[in-house]
DNA sequence: GATGAATGAGATTTCATTCAT
DNA sequence: AATGAATGAAATCTCATTCAT
């Protein structure tokens, strides 16, 4: 069987041990028997564990950036960009349970290294989100600018909204893909879309 | 040196090995040296590692919400009460890293025991945000009622918001809670306000 | 059992299986089961294969440095000396065969830090014998002294002759530590007499 | 590519890695990587590591052997003889650094079957040398003859200050085979020469 | 003649856990 | 109440060796 096959039936069987187990609990034991072969060719391809988890890690990232990109077409407007974006990724995560559990829990728990790898794509999809609040600005001509630091503060937490509903969507039976993105549109949008408008809302004077 | 005091030494140090170092790879020889005793005691006090665990998770999960809990006085209104429960979340994950590591990071990580601690914490904190955005529906006198299933969606995607800022804020220097804490609130409540305002955001047609 | 106690037997053990199979094909399991203790016993008290080797050098080679220096009376002569000398050194390797196999044979075969740990002894021990051919020197009032360069060259072969008869004499029954120093003695010291006396061996001259 | 010219080719890479890394730490990954073959022709050609690595000693024990043998003229006198084969011996290991490791460090520091292997050449080289002291003894005319154990002890002693002496003389920068030489027969034949002449020494008396 | 693919066996090391005192 | 002493079990990783082609 040759080498590239091999190594993917590998990836397979680590990104779910690594999902269900974490890094350190998973076993390079456990790993080799789902992927049907022995301990020293998962070695032989794949270096060492911490090697092993990263190509898992990219690997995933890769498949979930790829998913939501192909879904977005650039020349719509900044609502639907977002809309098929938000539905591409939580009918990925949705579809790919384990490999959302690396990303999402497992690579950030377990050392610098694993961070820094997964920390890249997010930035990517903070970038994504941030240029489409940058355009929905635009289009409402905004005036003056929200402040630079005021839009990365937003488009975190908008992603952190959706990764939490990734995970509730998951868990909660019955949730499709299309509700959890329904949910967040109308939970973000008409946000965004009143901050545009200028009603800010403004917190309580300190005491003294 | 009495028990009680003794215990929460234990805990003080089982948190910030935990907290840092994750579930598996903190060592029992490690905790002990950190709290300053031997490692039959700290099985003699607590057991196991497990149930070493489990403890930090309950004690840090009540510290939290009761944090929380104290800084929201129930009188007052529906969107005062959500500032000063944020407030008080953002200024004790920023105070407790360690904590919130293990409640937020460590503890989702390592299999159904720890899990469904940290999920029964969770839920308190989802109820209550769930109770807000109803009591806010109220206040709007909107009508007819959001369905349930959305209520529930909205305050998850809240609480997932926070968190990730919860983490962003403590990543970012500079930033303080009060200020992710209005970012926050400028994101939610013009969202629920429209929400409540029948403003709802409408996805596009499926095509056949 | 006290840990000091203990330790000694697994240093007795590690000389034994170190000097008989070598570094490498030594296995810890061995060590610790000779010992009669299990293996962790000897990681907790001797950290790693290296050091656990590491400390049997540094044994062996206190206990043979001790044992010529003790024999050796510094007000007689310096042939006297040499001979006493000797007589340890040949009793000392015939009596721990494996602490002079670990010394001489597996030291010096299993890289840099064993090298140098063995090569201190091994340059205390030369340059006492390099005291002695300096002290012979000045007893017979030779002129003009012998170079350095030479009188170290000749200490070490003199020391390599030892070290090679120790082994010769070892695999050779029934020949005592007395014999051998008998030889070595009438080999060397003859040769250092005639040397200072002058009678130095000339090369041929070289081929144009 | 023929076959013989091959096996040399594997020959001189393990030689190379068996001399650096030792017996054990050397892998067969290493040694057919530098000879620039796989790995099942290693097999396919010398069978195992055992097989490869006597094979090793064979050749670089014959091969030090011829060198010392080719420099030695039968005719001549006994010192002279030995002179040049001392220059020989001196010459060759320092151009062979690793294939002197091999027959002196490697070889006989793990296991009989290779201990016995290099005990053969060296056996040969002693009696080689043994034969030179009896025809000293004989051109000294001296009598009665040394006995044959003493004999033995003293070509032994010989061989020993050699290979000290190369090795020492390997490690010190600036000393040339023919420096060496000189040492050691500035050392032996004085020694010789007296021992010949009958001036014994006289080891001290035992005390009761 | 030559090799890519594959593995059984065993190496060092770590760790949660328990006695005897 | 507290600990020094000790271990069974399992982890990652390496290596000599063999097929099928």
């Amino acid at each position: 069987m040759p080498r590239a096959v091999r190594e993917q039936q590998m990836l397979d069987a680590a990104v779910r041990i690594f999902g269900q187990r974490g890094y350190m609990a998973a076993s390079m034991d456990e790993i080799a028997e789902l992927a049907g072969v022995s301990k020293p060719l998962v070695y032989l391809y794949l270096n060492s564990k911490e090697d092993l988890f990263t190509a898992c890690i990219r690997r995933e990232a890769a498949a979930l950036t790829a998913a939501v990109r192909a879904a977005v077409r650039p020349g719509l407007t900044a609502d639907r960009q977002l809309w098929d974006g938000l539905r591409a990724f939580f009918a990925h995560t949705a579809d790919h349970p384990d490999g959302w559990s690396v990303l999402h829990l497992q690579a950030r728990t377990h050392g610098e290294p694993f961070v820094a790898e997964v920390a890249a794509m997010r930035a990517e999809i903070v970038a994504f989100v941030t240029r489409l609040v940058a355009v929905a600005a635009r289009e409402a001509h905004r005036d003056p600018d929200l402040p630079e630091h005021e839009v990365a503060g937003l488009a975190e937490a908008l992603v952190g909204a959706a990764e939490s509903l990734a995970a509730w969507a998951n868990a909660t039976p019955g949730t499709t893909a299309r509700q959890a993105a329904t949910t967040l549109m109308n939970f973000a949008w008409a946000g965004l879309g009143s901050l545009m408008r200028g009603q800010v809302w403004t917190p309580p004077a300190e005491p003294a």
